[in-house]
DNA sequence: TGACATTAATTGTTTAGGCAAATATTACTA
DNA sequence: TAGTAATATTTGCCTAAACAATTAATGTCA
């Protein structure tokens, strides 16, 4: 593969680790050299163009989240959305609003625990959440157009521990 | 790899290339096997963390855009501003309403063409841009702890392929 | 048991962005 | 030059998310 591989004798040497990616008078934190830019630029996209999939079916992009985690049975109650798809509780309690008034789902309060609001697809949920994956799968295709098979899955590495340093830092 | 890869010989060589990273019932859409999932969080923690960075000097993430595109001269207009980050021009308006009630920014109808309005740093706005590169960077670099040279080089060469993609289906 | 903490859901307030419409001004072109 | 197209800015309306505060119910522990 690349010439890395090749350093793999030294390892622990990080002959090729680095952390000032970015320094103190950065020119460029605006733009293709920057990748806080691209990626915000990378979420817009994904957003619009999955919004632009979503509409004949008067979806938008933000809403398809709450109705798959749903049918997935991943959660069902107001708190456990918002889990899922790490957005707050409000924003969630108002997410919810909206998809109740497109009737698609449907919420009543818990016998047992009496905090709690169960939350669940109704018919036209369960018929609107088939149509989804599909759309979500043309726009992701779509932006890796000439990603090779390791490409894909180094991009996927990068990403996660892209995150996962970030968020260290945000529960620290 | 898959059957798919022997009708390569037929293709243009992309041995390994590929085109259905997705599939139609991908059970992953919402998780760390999805890229779109990944990028609206690595998107969201940056915002986060580039938020608390700021806070001290009474700046929002969004914020810190404007200023710096009008501190390197990269425009000084609203429509060249909205240009310049990718944004709607309504919204930035309102954006430099905020910064202007912020008393960092100010505007002024041109003489020579009068649809266009002047934007530029006040002196406070001057002071505080000095302040933000250096909060950007160390964000940044945090995200990118742990990467090498050639991991950064490649993450952004990916980012950009990415974002170009999806480009082209949005002018579509 | 009673005080206190935790959890769930909601609501108010703010920032932010998208789309569409309205207005004003300038550019183009037949 | 008249008429139309394009550009710049603003505003209205909507979705969306964050944060804080509130209310209600449940858990915990001394």
């Amino acid at each position: 593969m690349t010439n890395k591989a090749m350093a793999g004798q030294q390892e622990k040497f990080s002959q090729d680790e680095f952390s000032d990616f970015y320094q103190g008078d950065a020119a460029k934190l605006g733009e293709f050299e920057s990748v806080g830019y691209l990626i915000k630029i990378a979420a817009a996209n994904i957003l619009r163009n999955t919004d632009n999939e979503l509409q004949p079916y008067g979806l938008t992009a933000p809403q398809w989240g709450p109705l798959l985690v749903l049918s997935r049975g991943k959660a069902d109650t107001v708190a456990g959305c918002a889990r899922a798809i790490e957005v707050d509780t409000g924003a969630m309690t108002r997410m919810l609003d909206r998809l109740e008034a497109k009737g698609l789902v449907s919420r009543k309060r818990s016998h047992k625990d009496r905090r709690i609001v169960h939350v669940e697809l109704t018919k036209a949920g369960h018929e609107i959440v088939k149509l989804i994956p599909p759309s979500i799968c043309r726009v992701l295709n779509q932006h890796l157009v000439g990603f090779s098979k390791t490409e894909f899955e180094t991009f996927k590495d990068l990403l996660r521990r892209f995150v996962l340093n970030g968020r260290e830092k945000i529960e620290a």
